[in-house]
DNA sequence: TTAATCGTACTTTTT
DNA sequence: GTACGATTAA
């Protein structure tokens, strides 16, 4: 059970400010001294949110306004909390370590634990990652007599984890929600996708979220135990929450109404699954009383870089009124690498890396290489290889997604949790021991028969009357687990895992055959020992089913080592919440990035323009595209076209490598067709010289004056020269005489007639004509 | 009934 | 490149 301390109701807190309150502007002052009551804070990239946040927590500790296990803080990943955490320790000392700081997997399998008995669940409950549910719902399919080939478990699991997150039950999805076949089938599967996984008392990643909310509803005491504890709430990364994590942090914070959210709805980039921007967007609504501090003062980027982003994210219609700014120095064009394919592009990027390290003495810690997807990292790791550049590879298949650390992870998990089908079946014939696909099927009849799990089928294999040859090798299999589970209750872990690895020859395997592969899984294995190892010195709590929950709720994105002398290879998903000197951002080509959409499904732009933010936002001093005019696609040379992302972005700061700007010939505002026909290099060689307002602070309003066609000195009011009607651009800040100041978010036509819409710093979205508006331009 | 070999379709982002 | 499935040999 968590320990329920009492507030220190007694003791006055002191008054005074805290000491380590020096270096933070006003807004980040406001955020960090505001205690009680709801709070969003607005977060743009690099403008101190972490600090803000740890400092926050710092002062209500400080301020004794809770105890330290009193506090609920929530992330999205491991590192995130990890940092956090270290952070609060610098400032108020090992005490907190004691907030409920983490992931909200791994928070609320927490609690999930604690209360498991309640949900008819035992506490070891196991918990199945994508890989796990994908196999269960695969033989869900080929039970009810699908095609797996033509019905693919992925896309169910989609269709299944999207109405859990929503909330929508087996019943109600049945009802209401069908509307494909493949919605059809999918209803089918998920009332038994939801049966079996209670079967085997295993949980996935969406019922990690879920099932608090079950929890909750159906034993108000509970939640009420739970409200009282947790003083304070604060959540990171709101915008990316989706409507499971919303509902559970609500009905947490309903008690104190001590909620502090912290987000940015530019940086929203999980929507595939099943982040809902409306929730940090409605915020307002759900908290009437909510303070709002917006914080918009960028530390990290330049200049340029930050025009750069606001020149991409200004194209996107549905966003929070924000204006970034910063005090840096305008800083270093950015540059377009232009690549014959893949292999091109990967090489300059290498070159262009050592030779930046020389000449401006950095380190290799301070490159990150981003990219769209992962399978784009293979061309980059060859380069960086070849030319013995040190490189991280963060993200890719995770080390325990590996079939090799899956397979050691099933033996363990039926270890602690017997009923858990799943990983038996991934393990009674692994390494090969005779148990086929027949006698699988047959004992899975037999147990559905008797309504037991297999584990309690095969205890008793005998006399089940399968295959005569199977059944002495299935009483081997039940052997070893037995004698392992005694080893475990009368030794430590790593020396039961170094026996369960003996006995059952599944490293003997490896050794025996002796490919590269097999060389790599041994020591993957190996490595996984290791990592026990460590846990059983480390943990304070070291059982085995406190491992596998740890492992089964981190990623490789936690493993990134930032001390690491070596460049960083990852996605820009991956990227997020990080920093670095010199960016490179890859392969920005039309269904690249922005990616294209499969087979009909069609992809959120919008979505796709906030990672590119996301992506440039990650750079502090430099900053590249790179594309490739070719690149090997299914097996095939594929002719690409840049993205239509390069012709969006501010020509003003961006050049080619021979200092060719680049421009477009459409309008700003008008992107969406592919590439190439639209735009044109000029090689005019003219050097790169800031615009107008370079020296004074930067401000997102002051974009527009310097658009090529500009004479850069004015307002920057373009006019027609046919017509002498004014060119209403996205991204104009205005004046209406009711509305007070906006920026024109949205246009079409010219003149009086055009239709705008504009958002207003006071009063949210307009949509005007212009002739009604009366609309005053400012800049 | 099981194991090994060969051929084929597919690559978005992650807790 | 690779991870499945189908096909074949034992």
């Amino acid at each position: 059970m968590p320990t329920f301390v009492l507030q220190n109701d007694g003791e006055k807190p002191p008054h005074s400010e805290p000491p380590f309150l020096t270096d933070v502007n006003d807004a980040q002052k406001k955020a960090v001294l505001h205690t009680d009551g709801p709070l969003l804070i607005i977060a743009g990239a690099g403008s101190g949110k972490t600090r803000v946040l740890t400092y926050r927590i710092a002062n209500l500790l400080y301020q004794k306004k809770a105890w330290p296990n009193q506090i609920l803080a929530l992330t999205f990943t491991n590192k995130a909390a990890r940092e956090m955490q270290e952070r609060i320790v610098d400032l108020i000392g090992e005490k907190a370590n004691r907030i409920w700081m983490g992931t909200f997997h791994s928070i609320f399998s927490r609690i999930l634990r604690f209360e498991a008995e309640h949900l008819g669940y035992t506490r070891d409950f196991s918990i199945y990652d994508t890989v796990d549910t994908d196999r269960v719902i695969k033989s869900i399919l080929q039970e009810l007599g699908f095609n797996t080939r033509e019905v693919k478990p992925q896309a169910v699991r989609f269709i299944i984890s999207n109405a859990k997150n929503q909330l929508i039950s087996p019943e109600a999805f049945k009802n209401k929600f069908v509307q494909s076949s493949l919605d059809d089938i999918a209803a089918q599967v998920y009332e038994r996708y939801i049966a079996r996984c209670r079967q085997n008392n295993a949980m996935d990643f969406d019922d990690l979220l879920i099932k608090p909310i079950e929890l909750f509803e159906h034993h108000p005491e509970i939640l009420q135990k739970y409200q009282n504890h947790f003083r304070y709430i604060l959540i990171d990364e709101y915008q990316d929450t989706n409507h499971a994590q919303y509902r559970a942090t609500q009905l947490l914070a309903a008690g104190h109404q001590n909620i502090c959210v912290v987000g940015d709805d530019s940086q929203s980039i999980y929507s595939f699954r099943g982040a809902d921007i409306s929730n940090i967007l409605n915020f307002k609504e759900d908290y009437p009383d909510s303070a709002q501090i917006p914080l918009e003062q960028n530390y990290r980027s330049t200049k340029s870089i930050l025009q750069c982003a606001d020149s991409v994210i200004r194209q996107n219609t549905s966003r929070l009124d924000k204006t970034l700014w910063t005090q840096n120095d305008r800083g270093e064009i950015i540059t377009v690498l232009e690549n014959y394919d893949e292999r091109d592009e990967a090489n300059r990027i290498v070159r262009s890396i050592e030779d930046l390290k020389m000449r401006e003495h950095l380190s290799f810690r301070d490159f990150a290489v981003l990219y769209r997807t992962n399978y784009q990292s293979r061309v980059l790791e060859d380069a960086f290889r070849r030319r013995g550049v040190p490189y991280q590879l963060v993200g890719g298949i995770s080390f325990y997604q590996r079939k090799e650390i899956k397979d050691v992870t099933a033996y363990l998990r039926l270890l602690v949790n017997p009923h858990d089908d799943e990983s038996l079946l991934r393990v009674i014939n692994e390494p090969a021991r005779g148990v086929g696909e027949k006698t699988i099927t047959n004992l899975q009849q037999i147990a559905r028969k008797h309504n037991k799990s297999l584990w309690d089928t095969i205890g008793d294999v005998e006399s089940t009357g399968i295959y005569k040859p199977a059944i002495g090798r299935i009483r081997d299999f039940v052997d070893i687990l037995e004698r392992t589970g005694k080893k475990l209750t009368d030794t430590g872990l790593t020396d039961t895992v170094r026996f369960l690895l003996d006995e059952t020859g599944y490293v003997k395997q490896f050794v025996e055959e002796h490919s590269h592969d097999s060389l790599m899984r041994r020591q993957n294995v190996m490595e996984l020992l290791n990592a026990i190892s460590y846990f059983e010195k480390s943990s304070n709590t070291p059982s085995l089913s406190a491992f596998l929950q740890e492992i089964s709720l981190v990623t490789d994105l936690d493993a990134h080592d930032t001390d690491d002398p070596a460049v960083t290879l990852m996605t820009v998903h991956g990227s997020k919440g990080l920093e670095f000197p010199v960016v490179f951002i890859t392969g920005l080509e039309e269904d690249l990035f922005p990616i294209g959409g499969r087979s009909g499904e069609d992809v959120d732009i919008e979505e796709e323009r906030r990672l590119f933010y996301v992506a440039i936002t990650r750079a502090e001093k430099r900053l590249y595209f790179s594309y490739a005019k070719n690149r090997f696609r299914f097996g095939e040379q594929v002719d690409m076209n840049r993205s239509r992302f390069l012709d969006e972005v501010d020509p003003s700061v961006v050049r080619t490598e021979t200092g060719a700007t680049i421009r477009q010939t459409g309008s700003p505002g008008m992107a969406g067709r592919s590439g190439k026909s639209g735009t044109y290099i000029s090689y005019d060689q003219s050097n790169y010289d800031g615009n107008a307002g370079a020296g004074s602070d930067f401000h997102s309003e002051s974009y527009d004056s310097a658009a090529p066609a500009d004479d850069g000195g004015g307002m920057g009011v373009e006019y027609d020269q046919n017509t002498g009607e004014i060119i209403w651009r996205s991204g104009m800040a205005v004046i209406h005489k009711k509305f007070g100041p906006g920026k024109i978010v949205q246009c079409q036509g010219q003149g009086d007639d055009a239709r705008l819409t504009v958002f207003f710093k006071n009063v949210g979205q307009k949509k005007l004509v212009a002739r009604l508006a009366q609309l005053k331009v400012i800049g």
